[in-house]
DNA sequence: GTGGGAAATGTGTCCGCACACAGTTAAATT
DNA sequence: AATTTAACTGTGTGCGGACACATTTCCCAC
């Protein structure tokens, strides 16, 4: 039999000869308790392996959190409309704990900023924060004050190593490019010639997206024994030679695959290569949106790698739920498996939720 | 702001004019109430959207609860043994909720068959079972005899579609072989030889193995353009001419790759692979047992389809637990995305938990 | 030894729900 | 009309812990 015991403060409290408050202002530090009584109280808990009822301890606070999440405008882009979904799903999930959640949305800069955003999001006075902080130096800020009010937070998609955050929840971004590495190479035994695309408004002060092109460059330094060469582009999907490029590089006639290593271009590329007479190259990807999945199932994306964005700030929203309620230890740095997607198993995982 | 309501049964019971012991009677059909009453509760209740407080209500039952698990002998197979630590993950997970976790452990047959051993846990009166009925006419009776005593009972590893369990947890098998097939047949364009390797004692009488070769060679016919060959076998690791058996594939000049169905044999042939001279061969296999992990990281296998075997009892009793505790909904089936492991996502796998 | 104040301790209420039980009303029986 | 019976309804308690508040103890000053 594997059973939880059913020790109650009451029965501490009798074992250790004192209140049930005593026993209570020690389990939480409260203080007013003499040394007397501590010891007393300490030595019972000792010996028994005191598990706190947390339902009740949930029930008997009672009290309504309210959890603050920033994440950038979804409405921009489907990474962050799935991102936004998941944040929807969470407050269902905790809603019939009491708990309130709300989102806070903003833009890469002006007065719709992170730091506007979150300083708005601050004066409500939250109990807890998720932030999805892409821009360094403007969460460098945030999350400063966030200390100095003490209001615990949880990071997810972007690490800010320095800071102290309850949690982060995110992908080891190297190893995703080594990945990416990987399969790319599978069953290549000739020449090779890759590129490397970093596609959006803002990549260049990306640093994330660079780590995947380090992991990628390194799978193929340490593992590749043919010959091979890979080239990187940072690109603005937006301006108006960007087709024009796109297409140059697929008349290159010895390439082999791309790399994309923001989610939304992905399809992008898919659609241009879809028009070209180069479908035999292996185009690798990020992420489960629609427009991927389409690409995927066509054949013109090989392989997605999956960076479950709902998930992360389901996670995320979990955790702090958890800490808040619940008093729960959460996990510091939760970095989630490399998903691959392929045509086959595509299916398999938009049927699976969320647990 | 994304909130949920807080409306009580008080308030519903004011709102509706009655007290509020007739709005619980309502609630859980109980029974004993006027038609008039019935009628006023009613009209609240369409009207407003009561999301009953799950703390509350689990703390104000607070049943101790017990479930029954039943699976193979651990002791016999790793894959059993990665399950039976899920069984007591998940019985640390609901200790606090006053939930027992009790396991059985069964034979293929005789004094400890799935029957008997599941007739002794029935003994034992749980309040619901989680099983994973891996021989089918056995679990027939079993999951008769379930419905008789009406007691709720969660399958998950193999299904038995005739039965209607609470729920049922497990994959989809037969795109899991066509998963292996796409696996198998990336980047190569040249003619393939290809093995299915179903290794165990009782895999004559295993349809959901051949579900997996099934899968298998429909990809192949479906996709493949290049001439192929697929041979299956039916081998005992448990006979001394076993490994020459082996070897004596291994020979074959053409052969291109090895598919095994059965997580355990994924590294019995990785080692015998590895003695011998054919290094480039590909090998498919399930599962992350340690052994496995070891021939992947070694490039003796090539892939891995991971069935989450630990996952899978957690969530079937956290799914019998929320049934129980909550009177939650859970969905009928849940079939796990199939996870492709490889070397580059291995550590990402085995650092992130159950959830 | 009395009073005051802080420290220490105990008691009681509430959280929202489940469930038992007492209490009420109405119908049926004699 | 009195009494039983059943159908219905309301109230109260407990679940285990959090927290407020009341009470007691202790120590020191006067």
């Amino acid at each position: 039999m594997v059973s939880g015991n059913n020790i109650r403060i009451k029965d501490i409290a009798k074992l250790a000869g004192v209140s049930e408050g005593t026993v209570d202002r020690v389990l939480h530090n409260r203080g007013n308790v003499s040394s007397e009584a501590l010891k007393k109280v300490n030595s019972v808990l000792k010996k028994i392996h005191y598990k706190p009822n947390l339902i009740a301890r949930s029930l008997g606070r009672s009290k309504n959190f309210r959890i603050a999440v920033a994440i950038p405008e979804p409405n921009l882009d489907p990474y962050w409309q799935e991102v936004n979904s998941g944040i929807f799903q969470g407050a269902g999930e905790w809603a019939q704990y009491g708990i309130t959640i709300e989102p806070f949305y903003y833009l890469h800069d002006g007065s719709q900023s992170l730091e506007q955003i979150a300083s708005l999001a601050l004066k409500s006075k939250p109990d807890g924060m998720v932030i999805a902080p892409i821009f360094y130096t403007q969460s460098l800020h945030i999350v400063r004050k966030l200390q100095r009010h003490g209001i615990p937070y949880v990071l997810f998609n972007t690490n800010i190593p320095r800071s102290k955050p309850l949690s982060f929840i995110g992908q080891d971004l190297f190893q995703s490019g080594k990945l990416a590495g990987q399969l790319m190479s599978i069953g290549q035994v000739t020449a090779e010639d890759i590129v490397i695309l970093h596609i959006g408004e803002d990549v260049k002060d990306s640093i994330y997206l660079m780590e995947k092109e380090n992991g990628f460059r390194e799978f193929y330094e340490k593992n590749i024994l043919h010959p091979f060469t890979i080239t990187s582009l940072n690109l603005d999907a937006g301006e108006k030679s960007f087709e024009s490029k796109i297409e140059a590089i697929l008349e290159r006639k010895k390439l082999t695959g791309i790399f994309v290593s923001t989610s939304k271009a992905a399809s992008t590329i898919a659609a241009i290569v879809g028009k070209s007479s180069r479908k035999d190259i292996r185009l690798i990807g990020y992420d489960m949106l629609e427009e991927n999945l389409k690409n995927l199932k066509k054949g013109l994306i090989s392989f997605l790698i999956n960076q479950n964005p709902k998930r992360q700030v389901f996670l995320g929203i979990s955790h702090m739920a958890n800490h808040l309620l619940f008093k729960k230890e959460v996990p510091r740095t939760e970095l989630f498996p490399l998903e691959v997607i392929t045509q086959q198993n595509v299916d398999s995982y938009i049927g699976s939720g969320i647990h």
